[in-house]
DNA sequence: ATCAAAATTAGCGGTCAAGCTAATTAAGAA
DNA sequence: TTCTTAATTAGCTTGACCGCTAATTTTGAT
């Protein structure tokens, strides 16, 4: 969902994770190393993206991979875009519309 | 700054009054209206929008005029396409670098 | 069964976001 | 000046987020 998405994104480090993905998969141990953070605080914040749906865990024998979830973000842009498109949504009222 | 742009784009509300703006300048008292929340709760929203700096604000007379800034939203955008392209930047650690 | 390594969960303290009502500023009209 | 409307600021409460250390779970090896 949008929401936890941004709110995701709005955390550099949780994007520095992202980046990271990028080039590949990584276990949570590599993830940890690479940040100044703590192990349990860095491990927080792939639960942060992965309940965002923007990673994916997958047990590999004693280590756990991660994964990005390109679709997600480039759904998250997509929506961005069409934040400021020209297309016409023609509502103008919220009223009850907000979650 | 992205920390700032995500995060705003965190709450419904607040990418509710994105696409609002996007058909024009509206006026706090516009704004305010077209949603649940009280005056005082948008007018926070507004702000925390301003800080992120998607939308400026000028005075009209009694009323204040607010108007989105796209460019910024360009800018998140290709962010988050930058996070998932394929182009590499080679750099793997982050240490120091967390804001 | 035991031990070590990988990773998460629990718990704590501090800070920050979100909502409200009430009070205050700013501008224009009478 | 005084009054009304527009909008923000102030003050408060609640709940969420962030970071840490310590404890617990899970897996695989001995």
């Amino acid at each position: 969902m949008a929401n936890s998405v941004f709110s995701a994104l709005g955390h550099p480090l949780r994007r520095q994770v992202m980046a990271l993905l990028r080039k590949g998969p990584k276990t949570s141990g590599e993830l940890a190393e690479a940040f100044d953070a703590s192990w349990p605080t860095v491990s927080r914040h792939l639960n942060v993206l992965k309940e965002a749906d923007m990673i994916t865990a997958e047990r590999q024998g004693t280590s756990i991979l991660y994964r990005a979830n390109t679709s997600v973000l480039e759904d998250a842009a997509a929506s961005i875009l069409a934040l400021i498109g020209q297309d016409n949504g023609d509502d103008d009222d919220y009223k009850e519309a907000a979650e």
